[in-house]
DNA sequence: GTCTATACAAGGATAGAC
DNA sequence: GTCTATCCTTGTATAGAC
């Protein structure tokens, strides 16, 4: 691993579980044994490494979005995987930063933080929430097709509605401690299929997708 | 009102919008048109003002949940009222604050934030949590016991199927601008209400619920 | 209760040697 | 590419006058 990338890892995390302006360039540099002013020779500032990172989060996740869909062309198990996409994304993403503070993790605390501060940083979350409506509303459209799901839905609310439940869970299992988020997962999924499909009874299967090592996404 | 409670509206103000570290005591004092040390007469530090500033948010909402839920004895309406609280609570704090800048707030950010790095607050927000979640086991314990809601629902889970609902429309209309919330809340609730009722077309009635003035609830 | 003046610390960033 | 030394700004907080 590069300088380059440790640093960017090291800022991530920081960022992650303290929060950009709880982040100080000393931190970065001691994680990654290195002296403050050293971080200047791979970023131009602070600001380039968050943007950085959010570019970092944001390409894999869409990467692995894609990725997990291609899986299979039932429009149900298309839409679980992509449900456990983004739960898996989040958890991956905190072992994957060595979380070694007890603080749970949320990725998309961070897009709300600072969707509105950085109108560059906007720009990008907002293409990546148009990108997944994308993908969602494709699902859908095959499954009315195949008859699996009701025809009477509105496709964009319908849309909204399925990321603000995954997304929701997210946030709420990192503020509210009683959630065991795991034993619960499949039922929510399961709950969410039958609000928008034809079947009267839905089977309950348990399915765990692998979705492979997370990549540096970005050339730089 | 008195120069505290001004200086604990603006502090309020700051810390939604821009967060806690990107608000400092010269932007405060000068919304009151203070100086610096003046604060310090009031709050004895700026942690100071951030939990009372969270405390304030939290005894008013759940004083206004507890206040909606007593209008009706019917649970589908109770459920409605809960939903649309929260929901309007967030706009009201948007305005009550007198948010100039263009930024939407989003209340819960603020928790996701602040109740891992302060255990005072951690706790308190937690006891929130538990407060809702115990008015929700109440509302559908009554519908079971009408005969309005499935029997075999897992109330736990429920419970929280429903609390990260309605917190992740809230978190996602703040960060996708492609969301304009109104148009879709009360198809949305209506969604929710299908999921777990025993009915089959669920009437789609229109309500708008006004929850009366914001008071100050703690005492000092 | 509010002010002026000021202490003190810390963070981002740059200059320039090696 | 990485370092030491240092600049500069800003933020929290306190002392003490009025």
């Amino acid at each position: 691993m590069t300088t380059k990338n440790k640093i960017l890892m090291a800022s991530l995390k920081f960022f992650l579980v303290r929060g950009y302006e709880n982040t100080t360039l000393s931190m970065i540099a001691d994680a990654v044994n290195i002296k403050k002013p050293s971080i200047y020779y791979h970023f131009k500032s602070k600001e380039d490494l968050l943007f950085n990172s959010i570019y970092f989060i944001l390409d894999n996740l869409e990467k692995q979005i894609t990725h997990s869909i291609t899986k299979s062309d039932n429009p149900k198990q298309q839409l679980e995987s992509f449900f456990e996409c983004i739960l898996d994304f989040n958890s991956k993403l905190s072992l994957m930063i060595g979380n070694d503070f007890n603080a749970p993790i949320n990725f998309i605390t961070i897009f709300q933080l600072y969707s509105n501060r950085f109108c560059e940083l906007s720009k990008r979350i907002n293409e990546y929430y148009e990108n997944i409506s994308s993908i969602l509303k494709d699902i859908i459209d095959q499954g009315q097709k195949k008859k699996l799901i009701k025809n009477t839905l509105d496709k964009e609310m319908t849309v909204i509605d399925i990321i603000s439940r995954i997304e929701g869970l997210i946030a709420l299992s990192t503020i509210y401690k009683s959630i065991d988020l795991n034993s619960i997962r499949n039922q929510l999924y399961e709950n969410l299929w039958a609000s928008i499909s034809l079947e009267n009874n839905s089977p309950k299967t348990k399915k765990f997708f692998n979705y492979g090592h997370i990549n540096l996404g970005r050339k730089w």
